[in-house]
DNA sequence: ATATCTTAGTGTCAGTACAACACTAAGTAA
DNA sequence: TTACTTAGTGTTGTACTGACACTAAGATAT
């Protein structure tokens, strides 16, 4: 009566290449011997099951960590999928059998999004092909990562109202130019460079630097820097609300 | 080394008075033939198993329902919590054991918090004693329950500033008063009355009604509504952010 | 050297929301 | 009739917002 079930984790891992915010995915394909299938590949978010010892960020930091080296990235839980009917479609049955797990079993996943700034990543994972794709040219993808993407999109937005992480995805110098850039990608909306530099003036925590960009064929904008050390000081719980 | 594990959801649920933010908690004893432990009663949040075929969703409903009565509560995902260390506690253990579960097995929760309008919730609940506590009141509660308290408090004044929920803790038909003092609990905060009121009079699903209140030995506020639908219509997302 | 191209960078004005603040009005109870 | 309690209201100064267009700086091409 009582569920006994899987754990796993999946990793919404968004980058963004100075134009887009991309999501990484992992390519889906049958093993040689179970191909008589005749499995069209397709492609996934990053997820794994956790261990038998290890926190569930643990896990998550895993996956962060094999794919791109790195093991201080951004991360936050956002929500978990547990629906029972969740890896119930064929295909995705097909396939959990063709890698030797028992398609029955439950599998609920705590979906956590990250957010890095590097467009380095390992070529491969977990034998997988692993490739960046802009948010918006997302095909339909596997299990129901679609789903656990959009959320995640929810997520990052909501919190990109009230937590100054804009700069996870941006060099540890960047432009104004590039600053504006990845909230208009995330918020889906263009704003307006005067009124977001005001803005962003008024944020002491956002520091300029004395130096410029190097090897761009017009003129050359300043460079700034995030002091989350000045943001932890200064920040004053933007309170505001509806009723 | 993958983790099999039990599934559960824990509801932290809240309700307002006319005074104070209060949270449900259960009781916590050992069974009659398990007291040699010399086992302290204590509280904690309402949990439960999902069950084989149930969603997350519906499971956290079940409780609500056994508890109220209703069947119509505004619930949502905020957390999960999956430490493996989180029941490990020697009285969380006792208190396993004595229930007949197997102590060992990691049980992940998924922490919901619920908005119910109605003090009235059933005396017993699975045998256990039930009563509202005011939030600020709240002493050390069995299992992390301390932890999912909190971030519950935390997630709901989130949600608080970019939903209207504060009407989920009241009456069909409340005063302005009470409505500003949902909001100061909540955000554990004093509002300036004028100031409140002339921020709801902005927002059109706010209607006030011909009828007052009756039987206060002092001027008679008048009685107001929210209208969900006024809201769905009229409501164009809040859009400020900072950097 | 000059012209062209591209992005960087800046200020004003009108409108809206905010915080801070104190008194009168309406009903009940004694 | 008086006392008590909570309801209900308006103004002013300040801060932020959206809308909007031109000059500056550097690289490249001729």
């Amino acid at each position: 009566m009582e569920l006994s079930s899987y754990i796993s984790v999946d990793c919404v891992i968004f980058g963004y290449d100075g134009e887009k915010l991309n999501v990484l995915l992992v390519k889906r394909t049958l093993s040689e011997e179970s191909n008589h299938l005749n499995f069209e590949p397709d492609w996934t978010l990053t997820g794994n099951h956790v261990y038998q010892d290890e926190t569930i960020e643990t896990a998550a930091n895993r996956i962060l960590f094999e794919i791109t080296g790195l093991s201080d990235i951004f991360l936050e839980q956002f929500k978990t999928f547990a629906d029972p009917q969740r890896l119930l479609k064929p295909k995705d049955q097909n396939w959990l059998k063709s890698i030797g797990r028992n398609p029955a079993i439950r599998v609920a996943t705590i979906g956590f999004f990250a957010l890095v700034a590097t467009q380095k990543v390992a070529l491969k994972w977990m034998g997988r092909e692993v490739k960046w794709v802009p948010v918006k040219e997302v095909g339909t993808l596997g299990f129901d990562h679609n789903q656990i993407l959009e959320e995640a999109l929810i997520a990052i937005r909501q919190k990109m109202k009230h937590e100054p992480i804009g700069f996870e995805l941006l060099p540890s110098k960047f432009t104004l130019t590039q600053l504006q850039n990845v909230y208009e990608q995330i918020f889906d909306a263009e704003l307006d460079k005067r009124n977001f530099r005001r803005k962003v003036s008024r944020m002491k925590y956002v520091i300029p630097l004395n130096e410029k960009q190097k090897g761009v064929p017009h003129k050359p904008a300043r460079l700034y820097m995030f002091s989350r050390e000045v943001f932890d000081i200064t920040n004053q719980e933007l309170f505001d609300f509806i009723v």
